[in-house]
DNA sequence: ATTTTTATAGATCATTTGATCAATAAAGTT
DNA sequence: AACTTTATTGATCAAATGATCTATAAAAAT
């Protein structure tokens, strides 16, 4: 079998406008970068994507460039905007935005590729991966303390690591499901919710 | 400065016992592979131990070999053996069972060269790291499991994904310090201990 | 002291791998 | 239909890298 075939090409040159081939070639990095790992080489790369290795030079002039590219499509957006702003939202019962942001952002990053690719650059240290985490402590989390504050009733008042502590139980769930490929429920929903509420419950907030 | 200055040697050709020096490499490659991960090469290792690329492939036959090595070193002895009683200990308090054990597993683990050893080559798909994990999930989280399932006295009975959400809540404390290298607390004994309290406490355990 | 053994070094091989460049053909332009 | 542009290929380079092999010197044995 041709690599024409597996990607369902027919000619063997197939000339795509620059954009649509760049995108093609980011797309193919991430899957394969995310399975094999940042050290994957440019031949298997180019062998998977079904284009030859010296066309992904002619997008990206070094291999550095393309991992740059992958963190860049594998990030970007994967913070959506409007989450500070929906987790503060009092008029909704706190329990139900924090099931309503884990239950999005759990779907959003329990998945194959971004799991890996973040793990990856996060061990090679990429800036990316720092920014990312500061920024989702700035603007998710440390709201979050605060609406976990304002409802606390019991004498107990969070401090910022029980919040990280309540976030990485649950991304752990995606740790155990994407890098160390153990088993884990097929829908985490029902362990999220019962983390979020026993989080609640320890602060004394119940359905308000 | 030269390799023997840099390791205090004396000699350009230190002749050791070969228990000695395949101790030594594999130290070294622990080192060096937690650092800058299984894709580092031979010759930036032997620089840092200080011997030749050529004499890491007297003792081990492959790069892969060592890796192999390098993994048995890290995970060698990483559950202490005795937990599981101690853990079941009926006439120790819980709370306090889990906050020795927490707390003595945190020391052993939140260590550099573990985190990143265990995470690259749960990435990589290592056989080691599974084994480990499931050893961990049978000795130690099952067991918990029983004994906070025997202490409930709210009406929920925990589950296992409740002990996983514990664990890597836990855990990710670990992550974030050395494989994201973020912001963390110095000490995590105070988050752990706050983090348990708070898992006992929505199961209705108090101080029994 | 002399010989033997073997741990180590230095040189080198064979691939692998990131990167380059001229030739080519597919699409657009006139 | 002829021409121009440029996306893509195939061949190739240079460096990196895992691995091998012989010479050597540090111990051990005699």
């Amino acid at each position: 079998m041709t690599d024409a075939a597996e990607t369902g090409e027919t000619s063997s040159r197939r000339r795509l406008p620059p954009s649509e081939r760049r995108r093609q070639i980011v797309d193919g990095a991430v899957a394969f970068f995310a399975e094999v790992g940042l050290d994957g080489n440019t031949r298997d790369l180019a062998k998977r994507i079904g284009v030859t290795q010296s066309l992904l030079f002619n997008y990206f002039a070094t291999k550095d460039d393309l991992i740059e590219a992958v963190y860049e499509k594998v990030y970007l957006g994967r913070l959506s905007p409007d989450w500070p702003e929906r987790l503060t939202d009092r008029s909704v019962p706190l329990r139900r935005r924090l099931l309503d942001f884990y239950t999005e952002y759990s779907t959003l990053i329990f998945e194959y590729e971004w799991m890996r690719i973040f793990m990856f650059s996060g061990l090679y240290g990429a800036e990316l991966n720092r920014r990312y985490l500061k920024h989702l402590g700035d603007v998710i989390l440390k709201p979050l303390l605060g609406e976990i504050e304002h409802a606390a009733t019991s004498g107990a008042s969070p401090v910022m690591e029980d919040i990280w502590n309540l976030h990485g139980g649950i991304v752990y769930i995606g740790i155990r499901q994407h890098i160390y490929r153990t088993p884990c429920p097929d829908d985490p929903s029902e362990a999220i919710t019962r983390a979020v509420d026993r989080f609640l419950m320890s602060f004394g907030i119940g359905e308000g």
